[in-house]
DNA sequence: CATGCTTACGGATCACGTAACCATG
DNA sequence: CATGGTTACGTGATCCGTAAGCATG
């Protein structure tokens, strides 16, 4: 599991689509699918229902996508800490 | 930023040197020098001291080394909670 | 001279982007 | 046929390990 990963799924469940995902993460939509299915397969979990129009998360994606959300915040909290004890 | 840099420094801190630490993380201690370094020049900041027998964290080491184990509690809790709902 | 950190270097792996493909409304 | 996800493939970047170097008690 990397960071990158927790962003990756974040902002998947906020824009509801790889394509806007990867327009907001600055990348292409292919690394975002092998992000997303590597996590799938490291946490022997679905995480996002494919859909016709875009991506819903599971109820294991959206727990996830919560905690994720906490990590990526004690990241940033981390980051500035050092800067402004 | 890295989980695995996180890792490194807890380990570097908890085991007083590079050497044992790569022991520890089953690794040899050149990448643990350079995975320290890249952290330390991401944050701008030295966040150990190279003393003749080992390492030992600056104030700031001290404070990247606590919230660093918080971060990587919340990535072992996020797994069990996948596993186990 | 034993311990421990750092630098150099070659090679394997990883992760990207482009392109092609597939599915659905 | 437009939108959106996936697969194939080649290439550039990353990261490791071995080896050599350097400092200190």
């Amino acid at each position: 599991m990397s960071l990158e990963q927790l962003e990756t799924v974040v902002a998947i469940a906020e824009e509801g689509a790889l394509v806007r995902a990867a327009r907001r993460l600055h990348i292409s939509q292919p690394p975002l699918t092998r992000r997303l299915q590597a996590l799938e397969h490291e946490l022997g979990t679905v995480l996002f229902e494919r859909l016709p129009r875009g991506m819903r998360p599971t109820p294991a994606g959206e727990r996830v996508v919560a905690e994720a959300r906490q990590i990526l915040a004690a990241v940033d909290r981390l980051r500035t800490h050092v800067e402004d004890p």
